[in-house]
DNA sequence: ACCCTTGCAATGGTATGATGATTAGCACTT
DNA sequence: AAGTGCTAATCATCATACCATTGCAAGGGT
């Protein structure tokens, strides 16, 4: 970002003589700098940070600079902004759901199609299966099913969901028992919901064999069978894959 | 809203008779209507948002309200602003760099562990390979070859760095022509990177045999032998996993 | 004629001060 | 004891002003 040109004024040899004095904005610097602290662990969840005015005097700024620098943190999920007696800028930390939202735009603006991340999601939840085959407990699978019965009982009452469908490829990457691949896989679906929603192509029978494949999957996780769970869910995915593809 | 029944305070069934009046920021609100305008095409990257001034008077806010509203956008990576005389909040074209820029940074501010980062990784970067054998052209092979001889010429140099090992892996993925998945491999090397990096871990006999087994990656995939090409990502992969698990 | 400099205008960046809205805690009244 | 109203702390917004940066065009020197 900062090539700063530097055009030579009189020789060639002069390009950095002059360094430029401070380059990025102030709200920024402010930004990173609490980036900073809450990388260091010198800020955990929960900490609330000063109040506005007393920022304004720490970092000798005006209000109007931390309230820009706030809002990029809480942009960013970083920090809650609480108004009121005992409010001020609380740490949390980012939700998976904030990412995949944040995300979800971006690849909304991006020139990824649909049926290219769609691909992308097919191998990844794809090459989770073994893992999944490997450390699913037996609590996982019983919330597996509960959740598949629920899913059933949806369908029969007419008000199935898409987003049914995305809770149970989410609760299959928790039994992964990595927070990183579980909040992949929920970014993976807010996009990925949207574009099928779009479409408006929610056929009730696609619901059907779906949680009928989902039951299948589950039982061969019960098995411990990595070779068949995967080909189940290579199927599964190419379906959706599929219609991906034809709504586009 | 016209409340068809006043219910007297104290029954069990007004919970939500007064709705509040307006739950969100002003400026949160310009946001989400910009989102919004994004999201229905009428804002397409390159486009250029009306300066801050007369933002305000469409809007009836003040500037300020408006600057936060922008700021937002901004973090998001919806829109660069530009300072100068033909300026303004421009709406931006994400490149699959920025995006995965993006994504890196919030993996980075997530409360994940390196390793658990790295197992992602490994899942998809393994998974990535039956595509990478299937559709990696005879230029992306020669491609590969010959980054694979810089980077020795780099290691006897003795300036090898673990970005060129990044770069090697993102050109394997472009192998995929798939942006999407091209972009998240990117993503992933970012926090990957400074987890290295932070560790001090720079043994150059690694490069050496990293880049051996780059080699040998490559002619498995030239000779679109998948199994064999697997065999050695896996091998590859779990050893930088186990280097970033060492430096945890 | 060409190039460089300079001034102008548009635009974002920051500062300052003021006012309203919201909330927790406390004192007061009933 | 319970409810009520006040108060202080804090964020939300506004209005205005001034500075910095940038593109463009006019002007002057070669």
């Amino acid at each position: 970002m900062a090539s700063t040109k530097a055009k030579p004024v009189g020789t060639g040899d002069d390009t950095d003589m002059f360094k430029a004095v401070s380059l990025n904005r102030v709200s920024q610097a402010i930004v990173d700098q609490v980036k900073t602290l809450l990388r260091q662990g010198r800020l955990k969840p929960g900490d609330r940070l000063p109040s506005e005015r007393e920022l304004c005097e720490r970092f000798g700024v005006s209000r109007v600079t931390v309230r820009e620098a706030l809002r990029v943190l809480e942009a960013g999920g970083l920090v809650d902004i609480r108004v009121g007696a005992h409010g001020g800028a609380f740490v949390t930390t980012p939700t998976s759901q904030q990412i995949g939202e944040g995300l979800a735009d971006l690849l909304n603006l991006s020139p990824l199609t649909a049926l290219q991340v769609t691909e992308a999601r097919q191998v990844f939840e794809l090459g989770i299966v073994p893992l999944v085959v490997e450390r699913a407990t037996d609590d996982d699978i019983a919330a597996l099913r509960e959740l598949v019965r629920e899913h059933q009982a949806a369908l029969e009452a007419g008000d199935y969901t898409m987003s049914m469908s995305a809770d149970f490829h989410t609760r299959v990457a928790a039994a992964t028992h990595n927070p990183a691949i579980e909040m992949l896989v929920q970014s993976f679906h807010g996009p990925l919901l949207m574009s099928l929603l779009e479409a408006q192509v929610v056929a009730p029978l696609m619901g059907h064999r779906g949680t009928e494949e989902h039951a299948a999957f589950i039982d061969a996780i019960a098995a411990r069978d990595a070779e068949r769970a995967m080909a189940i869910m290579r199927e599964h995915l190419q379906r959706t894959a599929d219609r991906v593809s034809h709504s586009d």
